[in-house]
DNA sequence: TCAATCCCGAGTTTATAGGTGGGAATTCAA
DNA sequence: TTGAATTCCCACCTATAAACTCGGGATTGA
């Protein structure tokens, strides 16, 4: 029941570039350094991001990430899901579609994993990069680095 | 952010004996039997339930565990919690006390977190196995068997 | 042209999940 | 009294995934 560091250093990394949005790209060594991430790892989780289309990426020297949309374009949920899967309890609420579990209307854990994964979307889904920018700035100014984050 | 077996098996055994809720001792074998869990590994979450005084166990022939409390008063939390631990997407927020993480108040990213767990905790707390119960049977009358459960 | 960057795929290490197996202790019922 | 059914306890095993590390190629600005 516990998220990655797939999903926390990618959402570390996201709002580190939704921190320094603009027009020059941010280079994931700085990312990097600044989030205590290692280099080689975190070209592994923005990868994925870009496929998604979260970030662009801009090659060659001074190269790096931008965000591809507005910091309140994308939502807790949009990084998460791209790192994490679908976000859910059980591979039975994850699942959509055809893939869905058979036993749903049945089942009473289901109707609980349900719930459980609904409470959750409705968490993830309404926090975005813009939130965490502007909660961030209200609590500090200045750059910022590695001892302002969580580890674990 | 997956529940494991632990979890999962551990509710439907539960589940299974809040639903032959009585004063006859259900025997291991005859939970693992219907809900499809070998006999071997379930010993070893009943073990950490009856730990934690949700469950008793009768010794001997025709011995068997029986709900240590009654079904509205063992909520899903309270399950998963032993067999889970403490729950949550995070170790910064699964641990409280003198172990907590240190940058709760600065870290956009812990405020997150916090916010999935409560949002978590708020569905699991408020669902006991007398609701699981009563939902089961409003759906299906009669003994129930593997089908009737999601297996992933 | 070269250093800084992104890009890509393979390999490694470590931990954990998800079991299995054996045997002792207890107790009911025949 | 004995034996079958049970809980109890603990050691071990195995497959998978998480969490990296590494090497090298492609691109591009200064």
């Amino acid at each position: 029941m516990k998220l990655s560091t797939r999903g926390r250093y990618g959402l570390k990394a996201m709002f580190d570039l939704a921190l320094n949005d603009g027009d020059v790209p941010v280079s994931l060594t700085s990312i990097a350094e600044r989030q205590g991430i290692s280099v080689n790892y975190l070209e592994q989780l923005i990868a994925p991001l870009k496929k998604a289309d979260l970030v662009k990426s801009v090659r060659g020297a001074q190269g790096g990430y931008l965000l591809n949309k507005p910091a309140d374009q994308i939502s807790v949920a949009d990084i998460l899901t791209v790192l994490e899967g679908p976000l859910g309890p059980t591979e039975c609420v994850r699942l959509l579609g055809d893939d869905a579990c058979e036993q749903a209307d049945y089942c009473v854990t289901h109707m609980i994993y349900e719930k459980m994964r609904d409470s959750l979307l409705q968490v993830v889904t309404t926090i975005t990069l813009k939130d965490m920018v502007l909660d961030h700035k209200r609590m500090h100014a200045g750059p910022i680095d590695t001892q302002f984050f969580c580890n674990k």
